[in-house]
DNA sequence: CGGCTTTGACCGGCGC
DNA sequence: GCGCCGGTCAAAGCCG
């Protein structure tokens, strides 16, 4: 079940997978920016009791893009083109274009582990743009031969007793598997809402278990429900809601972190585009996005509006 | 009774 | 080819 509400956080940090060929926005035109939405979130989060690890725990950084090694050696998310079949499955494009992180091909090369994400090898078969795709194929359904699909995924560490913090969403568990190498399990979630194919994992840190490592993967097509059960909605629904968080450590595909502060599409715009690799131009605004709606977007509950 | 969690089985990708 | 592992399915059970 969801947890008790109440999130008792002490920490988040925020992972990306915006490693990408979209470019990182320039240190420039950022650094004023990164004041900004640090000041800004951090003390917005601190109103939720989050506060915001900072990169003294680029060594947690380093051992979550472990646990996404396998992933990421297998170039799942590596590329979008095409796989990018929103997570509104036939909705069509209701999704389309409220696209994720700036997900994609980083091409820094690194021996690093990589973070969930990208890895720049990718068949090109599997590159044939999107929106030409029916949406993330059901694994007893899918063709032979065919790749999984991944969504782009954000992913980041809370520090919390709670491993499923409230973040706006409803969530339903369908799986749980063990981890190799940590005691601790990892949880599956979906998106109760039918039409939405965002999922999340979570899953504890074997080397400091107050940290709750949440990985999102694909991104909602509705708004949040609010106030789930009670409870309090939280930042997680923010950043998760969007992908596009405000403080956040950056990493290439390859763990590498790019840069600390905020993300590219902050600099550039709500909206990411869904096809990093192949189409930098940004997506038309979406309807359930509104562009100009500011970090949090409008799944920020009322009461965090006022600033 | 509906919605959700639990949990074992199953499937596919990947490395050896 | 085989085994490992992550991810997903789905039946069974729980709970409000």
């Amino acid at each position: 079940m969801e947890d008790k509400e109440g999130l008792d956080p002490a920490g988040t940090e925020f992972k990306s997978d915006s490693s990408s060929s979209w470019t990182l926005a320039g240190p420039d035109s950022v650094s004023d920016s990164i004041n900004y939405f640090f000041d800004r979130e951090s003390s917005i989060l601190s109103e939720f009791g989050w506060n915001i690890l900072q990169l003294d725990h680029a060594d947690e950084i380093e051992r979550f893009g472990e646990l996404d090694r396998t992933d990421a050696s297998r170039g799942l998310a590596g590329n979008f083109s095409g796989s990018q079949s929103q997570s509104c499955g036939a909705a069509g494009g209701s999704c389309s274009g409220a696209a994720s992180n700036p997900v994609g091909s980083a091409e820094v090369p690194t021996s690093n582990p990589s973070v969930s994400s990208s890895s720049s090898e990718d068949p090109p078969e599997k590159s044939t743009g999107f929106g030409g795709k029916p949406p993330e194929i059901p694994s007893k359904v899918r063709k032979k031969g065919q790749k999984r699909i991944r969504q782009p995924r954000f992913a980041f560490m809370t520090k919390s007793e709670v491993d499923h913090l409230e973040d706006g969403y409803r969530w339903r568990k369908y799986g749980q598997k063990a981890v190799k190498n940590s005691p601790f399990p990892r949880s599956y979630y979906r998106c109760t809402n039918s039409k939405c194919t965002v999922k999340k994992r979570v899953e504890r840190s074997s080397e400091d278990p107050t940290i709750v490592i949440t990985t999102y993967e694909g991104q909602h097509c509705h708004h949040s429900v609010g106030f789930p059960r009670g409870g309090l909605i939280s930042h997680e629904a923010a950043f998760a809601g969007q992908f596009t968080p405000g403080v956040s450590q950056f990493y290439n595909s390859q763990g590498v972190q790019l840069h600390k502060g905020i993300s590219p599409s902050t600099t550039q715009s709500q909206q990411l585009p869904i096809e990093v690799r192949e189409s930098r131009a940004l997506p038309e605004p979406t309807s359930q996005l509104p562009k100009d709606e500011g970090l949090l977007g409008d799944i920020v509950p009322p009461g965090m509006r006022k600033t």
